[in-house]
Order: structure tokens, then C-alpha cells, then sequence
DNA sequence: CTGAAAGCGCTTACAG
DNA sequence: CTGAAAGCGCTTACAG
């Protein structure tokens, strides 16, 4: 039907006008008649006219992607939250006219990013995982690329829009200490993930409260593997631990099972709750209490950010989105 | 250190040659004398120049971006599949210079996809799930966009890499009716997937050989929820049956969680077993007999083969991808 | 073997 | 309000 590939030109031939116009009645920049805007349109809507993105990328020096970086070695449990990040980030996106270039890097191999920095395919980036000692991170401030993580990072430059994650983990703690439970464990996973520390420091917090002065804590921390799970749960048991609470839903899988293969009720003979809420738990009978985030309006927020930063807005450094205490039957009601 | 912004010209300028040198050097295209190449190329080297590939695409009309559409609706058990896809194609699209261009879409909501090659920003497209009528994928067709699904598709214009999953299916069959199994179940899922019609044509082929005159089978299909499945299980218990196959992990973990509420023991009861083997089910209790693909191969392959395709090569309409039968705890061995 | 020139499809000072 | 021209950074016939 329509022709295939109409540029600015022959459109300027066949309306008798220059393509200076023709781009002006597009973009909408710099003065023009009504008139001609409108017969321009008009014209471009009918014959089903579309500018070449890369040929005005290349005038501009833009490219309208996003590079969205991707770890390629996170476990099945994390999956669900990349995916509903990359909807969030997409969907804005898209509607924003942008669209996304994905890069998978992993803690050695980072060079699908670099590829797409050097080879100038992206206009800004958006970091969902942040470890530590982040390699991309580094990477991107020190080629000056604007981006942003979701999640929190030490330093100071770098914009970061994350879940609330030590309140949430506060509230929760604080919920069932209030429930009356006295003797309480903290399994948490690798150190070297920033929300980890946020997640500790929260539970922390509940402490310091007055209904925490009472309460015995234990804290495992770099619990990585089911193995070790099993000996912690064992020793918990043995020492006649009320709750334990995991730092996120592969631990507490882990845990659930140590449990259930001892044959020790859940939340009869012990309680348990967890720092997050994936759908990977949905469907465990009895359903854990947790907290629930929005993962899909993290995605959309980081993506605002960082297209209101290439407008050359000024942005928050920090942006925390809220989150939700869901009690629910694996903890005893207060 | 190195000058952010040389182009083609700077070099030309600096070692007093043209643009058009400079380009050959770099391209390896048409002749050029054996110094001047060397010349030019250790500028490169030493600078640290890299070609804008930008303007290179928009003098090729190419834009060394390919497109992989995703499934935004997919659920959590699908997810690693399409984690080691994309593992799998952007470790080759790198390798050899091309990036990938995410889209989301679902069945009402093609319009990323849409916006991606209306803005001509790919070269070509991968498509990592097929459905019976494929929205994206008609469209791609009549756009005449160079493309390859992962997975089966009725249509013979379309290129497809796939795993062979009816032969999988059958052997997997076979092996259980050879150890004695007798009334068996297969409990199948949206039959508008092509994969569905695959895998349940290779369990049917296995009663076509000796083993399975004798056998009593029964099939469910168009299972999708843990409510069916419930009502499934208990009518196949009240009927006697030895096993259960289930075309997916996700009916699998259903047919678990059922038969551990009602106590029922695996194998000794009831033996089950799944035509399909994600990291879902790797931790399960007892472990699941199931067919393992190399999700992360079909993804490179599908890259390789569009990526052939692009360089104007002819490529196989078809390429099975082998399996593997895996008999494990589920199942009592012959 | 090498180069001048036109072209890819847009944008944007500058001039009128 | 409108246009001619130069430019974005490359490639590629064409000519020599």
C-alpha cells in the first residue's frame, strides 16, 4: 500500500515546499504556518509517513535507546523481578518513543555493555542489580553515560530508585515482636548485594524499639546454598527458636523445606516470614507472610528518571518507593 | 585519555590520506595497499578510535540490531526458558556485532514490536515463543522482516529452531511403558501453543510400538489452573492410575502439591513425570523424571541462523535440537 | 592502489 | 513564515 520507504524529501517535492519545512512541521520546532504544518500533516498521515529514527539520531546525536543491563546469572527466583522490571522500563519507554537495548553482563564479563557504550548504540543506561563493588556502575560514571540503578549504591553520583527496603523490614520485624514472639532469626544471603545491608539494618531497627529489648536475635548472614540452610534451620530448632525470617524467597524455600522434611509445622511449632514477596511463594501452602513491592512501578520510575535526566532535568538523587507488610498464615496473628 | 569523538575524518586528515582509505582499512573492503592499511589501523589501535556504527548503519541501510520479541505475560515457570534464551542469542549477536533490541508484547498488544521495525531499527527479529495464530509473527511476515521463531510454527514460510520434542516425548513414554506401567495419565496445557500439539503426538506415538497395545490412557488437556489439576488428581486416583505425565512443570508442580496434600507417596503410589525439565522442579523432593533441552543452544542457534539469513544465506526451514531423557526419582526404574 | 564526490535521511544555524 | 546549505559520520560507485 503505502510506499515503502518515503523520506523528508520526496515529501518536500511533491508538496513544493523545502524539506526544512517538512522537518519543522514534524518536530514542531521553529516557526511555521499553520497552514502549510497542517497540509504537511496531513499529507504524512495519509501516505503513512514515518521519520527515519536513525537518520535523525544521527543529526541529533541521539540514538532513542536505553541500554537496560541485565545480570546474566541470577537464580530462578529472581527471575520474576527482571522480568517486571523490564516491563516497567519498556512500557515507559516505548511510550516515551525510546526503545530498549539489552545487555547481559555478569561480575567478569561486562563487555556487552561496553560494546554498547564505545559503539555510541545508547543514550543512557538503567543498571538493575547493584553489587557492592559494581563493575557497570564504574564503568558507566567513568564514561560519563547518564544512568540510573534500580536499587541503592554507596556513591553519591549515581541516581538510584529502590523499594523502602530497611523501613519495610522494620515494620515487619516490629509486627512480630508485637505478636509476642521472643526468640527470633535472621537467615540473610550474600553481603556483597547493598540491599542485603538495608535488609539487615531494618531488622536492626526493630530493636531498638522498646518491644525489642526483650527479644533474643541470631543473624546468619552469606547463607547461599540449601546445604547450610538445613544445618542453620537444625541448630534453630534445637535451640528453640519462635520465627525465622529469610532475607528473600530462596532462603525461605530452603527453609520451608528444611522444615517440612522434619515434619515441623508451620506456624504451629515455628513461625516464618520473609524480607520480599515473589510470586515463586505464591502457591506454598501455608502462604508466607512478607512484603510486597511494586516491582513493574520501579521499572516505570527508573525509566522516568532517567529520560527526565536526558531532558536535562534535575532529578532526586534517591527515590524510595513504598512497599506493603502482608501477615499471612506462616506467622501466628497477633 | 583518548579523544572522545574522532571520526574517520580526523584520522584522514592526521595521516594525509582520504576518508575513503580510511574506510577500507577498516572495512577490509575494495583494495588498498598493504601499508597504508597497516598505517591506518595502528592509528586506530593507538587512538583508540571506534567507528560510529550509527552513521555506518544509515549509510547501509542496516542497523545491527536485532529485534527478540518476548512474551510479556509469561508466567513464572517460563521464565528461565526465557532467561537462557536470551542468554543464548545475545552472547552470539555480540560476537559478532550486532546488539538486541527488546520487545515486549502480549496476545491484545503488539505495538512494540510495531514501533521497532516501523522505526527501522532492526535488521531482523527472533520470535522466542510461538502461538497457534501468531500476531507478531504474521506481522513480521507481511512487513517482510527477515525473522525466526524459537519453537514450531504450522507455516511454511517460516524459519523455526526448535528442540524435537515429540521424539523426546515419545521416548520418555516409552521408557515408562517399558517399565511396566500400565494406565497412565498426560495432563496437557493450552492446546493454542504449538508445543502443546508436539509433545502430546509424541506421547501418542509411543503406544504406536508394542509396549503400548496393552496400555489404558487417558488424556486432560487444556489444563491451566491448580483447581483442574485438583479435580484431575483425585479422579486418577479413584481410577487406579500408576502415572502421571505432565506437559510442563507448572501442571507438574501442581500434580505435586495435590498428591502431597493427600499424602500420596512418589513413586511408591503414584509415579510422575514431566515432558518438560526446569530449574522449577530442580529442588523438588523426590527429584522428577523429565526431558532436558539446551534452552541456552536453541537461543544461539536461533541467532546463527537469523544472522545467516541477514548475510543473504539459505538456511534450513527447520533445525531440531537434540534432548536428553532423564529417568529420575519420580519414576521407579525397570 | 587511491581519492573526489555523491549519498544515506534527517536537523539546524543562518539568511531572508 | 520559509529555504538553501552545511552537517551528522560513514559508504560506495566511479574515475583515475
Amino acid at each position: 500500500m503505502e510506499d515503502k520507504n518515503l523520506t523528508i524529501g520526496d515529501i518536500a517535492e511533491e508538496l513544493g515546499v523545502s524539506k526544512t519545512t517538512i522537518s519543522r512541521a514534524i518536530s514542531g520546532k521553529g516557526r511555521i504556518g499553520e497552514k502549510t504544518r497542517k497540509r504537511v500533516l496531513s499529507y504524512i498521515e495519509e501516505h503513512n509517513y514515518r521519520p527515519n529514527v536513525i537518520a535523525r539520531g544521527l543529526a541529533q546525536h541521539k540514538t532513542f535507546n536505553l541500554g537496560v543491563v541485565l545480570p546474566g546469572d541470577y537464580n530462578v527466583v529472581e527471575l520474576p523481578f527482571f522480568q517486571k522490571c523490564m516491563l516497567g522500563i519498556s512500557r515507559v519507554a516505548s511510550a516515551r518513543g525510546y526503545d530498549v537495548l539489552l545487555s547481559m553482563v555478569t561480575a567478569e564479563n561486562t563487555s556487552q555493555l561496553k560494546r554498547v557504550v564505545t559503539n555510541r548504540k545508547i543514550d543512557g543506561a538503567i543498571l538493575t542489580r547493584t553489587l557492592a563493588n559494581d563493575k557497570p556502575m564504574k564503568y558507566l560514571l567513568q564514561k560519563e553515560v547518564p544512568f540510573v540503578v534500580i536499587g541503592s549504591a554507596a556513591d553519591e553520583r549515581v541516581i538510584q530508585i529502590d523499594n523502602d527496603h530497611r523501613s519495610a523490614c522494620r515494620e515487619l520485624t516490629e509486627k512480630l515482636l508485637l505478636s509476642g514472639i521472643r526468640k527470633i532469626a535472621l537467615i540473610g544471603s550474600d553481603e556483597s548485594h547493598i540491599v542485603t545491608g538495608n535488609r539487615r539494618r531494618g531488622f536492626e531497627d526493630a530493636f531498638a524499639g522498646n518491644g525489642g529489648r526483650k527479644a533474643d536475635r541470631k543473624v546468619f548472614m552469606n547463607v547461599v546454598d540449601d546445604v547450610q540452610v538445613q544445618g542453620i534451620v537444625e541448630q534453630l530448632l534445637a535451640d528453640g527458636t519462635e520465627c525465622i525470617v529469610c532475607m528473600d524467597d530462596f532462603l525461605c524455600g530452603c527453609v520451608l523445606n528444611a522444615l517440612q522434611m522434619r515434619q515441623i509445622a508451620v506456624p504451629e511449632q515455628v513461625q516464618v516470614a520473609s524480607f520480599y514477596d515473589s510470586t515463586i511463594l505464591e502457591y506454598r501452602n501455608p502462604s508466607v507472610t512478607s512484603i510486597r513491592f511494586d516491582v513493574e512501578e520501579l521499572g516505570q520510575k527508573a525509566c522516568e528518571t532517567l529520560l527526565a535526566m536526558l531532558e536535562g532535568e534535575e532529578v532526586e538523587r534517591r527515590t524510595l518507593l513504598d512497599y506493603e507488610v502482608r501477615m499471612r498464615d506462616s506467622t501466628k496473628q497477633a
